[in-house]
DNA sequence: TAAAAATACTCCATAGGTATTTTAT
DNA sequence: ATAAAATACCTATGGAGTATTTTTA
């Protein structure tokens, strides 16, 4: 049985003659007589009656028209659907962040992608490197929005860069250090550096981009940015702040200062990452494309 | 999209291997794997995460099994049907039958067509022979019971003969007649033979059987058979009865004596009518075949 | 005679197979 | 190294065509 065998037999049911229902069917009359036969000897079971003037249905031709009726509705809706969700940037991502990215990023990105994607359904997730990455390989996520390079380098992910994000020096704003135009990162250990706990991507990276190794004061840590950034301007030290986190400080506290590193190429990149043969690939594609075209203030291209 | 190609799917959302799914299918794990991605790449949709350690539906390839299933159950639901409808002898027959041959053949084939057939439904009418002809022309009937030859001979029609039914002479108990063993046509008609009105195919059935052209009483004429012969136990003359009609007389009344003829082969014809190339046909020609190996008592077969 | 459906015959697209390669574990 | 899926290539079935015959009105 074939779905076109059902399309033949409505057709004709429809039609009543053989030579107009091959016309609709867009194939000669052989062909639709030819199908129909085939399809009542396979069911042994004759679905019409030609030896009235008008072809007819039989009783049993009559339910098995109804029946291929829903059929091939049911086929139609199963190609209608497939046409809405043909487009990659017409479908729901579930999209793992960073704590230390997302509150300060996608205030920015998010209403730029919804109005270039008004149908992607970015689905957040705020989670740390270590989860997200396992709930990629769980499929309970389809992309991860992090900061580069991961520590194994999985063959099946497909990591791209956004853009490089500077550190920036975070003093009290009566420290000393406040009065400088940027900081050299001894000058920060000195002051008594002190970063998130462990867990966060962002300590690691933050000692990397400094290319220290390792701090003294291990019980002073905090466990986000805000509690870091608070913690700064009650004078308990000093600190390392992304960019973006940075950025949004100058609204909400005086009490802490912002100032530039002196050493260069002091930052991290984020990027985006999903499973190379993953179905959400062209859309992180567009995705990652469109983003790298949009870069937040205070940030820099990343290839 | 192929009907086929909608079990693969539903093969692989179940398994969740395209090995297994394979197997399952009957089918070679490359015709599968070819088969799925025909069908994605027709619909232009991803239906199945590959990415993943067991391959997993997209959301779009959930909402499309869902679909497919239903397809595929209904599909399922035809074969079935059909299965059941095959045999020729399980379905519904309309069938015409003459006013003169239905009350005293049927109760007589009946049964024993019950007994053998019991999933066929006759569905009865009784309608004299033109009617019957018309409406199996239109399809309201779908076969005939009744006499043979027709007045026109249709190609488009079978028609197969059952049985031989005697005429026999019905008299009043007490006339003159009813003293003989067999009694003669032309006695019949010094008696006062009058017959059916015009309509009931008997009445020129019995007038060809006996060679006669005509009647003189005009006047006198019964409408149904049952009339007729409560005019004879009147005395108002002599008619010609068939035999099964007859046969039933013998219980009911006692004042008709029935007489076989002297004339041989005065008799009409009993068969079957159906058009030739209905979806009855089959039936009808088991139906036809029986029916011949059970003659009424009182008929003789006729080929 | 004309029109409709069935049939005969041909062609080629493709479902399905085997063998192999690529990919992931 | 193993297992799974994809790919390459081949074969044969059968869908669709044209031309013709059969059948019915």
């Amino acid at each position: 049985m074939t779905l076109q065998e059902l399309r033949y037999v409505v057709a004709l049911a429809d039609a009543g003659h053989f030579g107009h229902a091959a016309e609709a069917c867009f194939v000669s009359q052989s062909t639709l007589s030819t199908q129909i036969k085939k399809l009542e000897d396979y069911l042994g079971v004759a679905l019409f009656d030609r030896s009235l003037k008008t072809v007819t249905l039989t009783p049993a031709g009559r339910e098995i028209v109804d029946s291929a009726r829903h059929i091939i509705e049911e086929a139609n809706r199963i190609c209608e659907f497939s046409k809405q969700t043909r487009d990659p940037m017409v479908r729901s991502v579930h999209l793992g962040v960073i704590p230390t990215l997302g509150p300060y990023y996608l205030p920015h990105a998010l209403p730029l992608v919804h109005e270039q994607f008004p149908k992607l359904r970015l689905l957040l997730r705020e989670e740390m490197t270590p989860h997200v990455l396992a709930h990629l390989n769980e499929g309970k996520l389809d992309a991860g929005l992090l900061a580069l390079p991961l520590p194994d380098d999985n063959p099946a992910m497909e990591t791209v860069p956004l853009f490089s994000e500077p550190f920036f020096a975070a003093v009290p704003a009566d420290h000393p250090l406040a009065a400088k135009q940027e900081i050299h990162i001894d000058e920060l250990v000195h002051a008594g550096l002190f970063l998130l706990e462990e867990g966060h991507c962002l300590r690691k990276q933050a000692l990397e981009a400094c290319q220290l190794e390792g701090l003294d004061n291990e019980e002073i840590r905090a466990t986000s940015l805000e509690t870091l950034r608070q913690m700064v301007g009650m004078g308990l030290g000093v600190t390392l702040i992304p960019a973006l986190a940075g950025m949004q400080s100058h609204d909400v506290g005086t009490r802490v200062a912002l100032r530039p590193l002196a050493s260069p190429g002091a930052s991290r990149i984020i990027g985006l990452i999903w499973r190379k043969r993953s179905p959400v690939a062209p859309t992180m594609e567009a995705l990652a494309k469109f983003l790298k075209n949009k870069l937040p203030p205070g940030t820099s291209e990343q290839n």
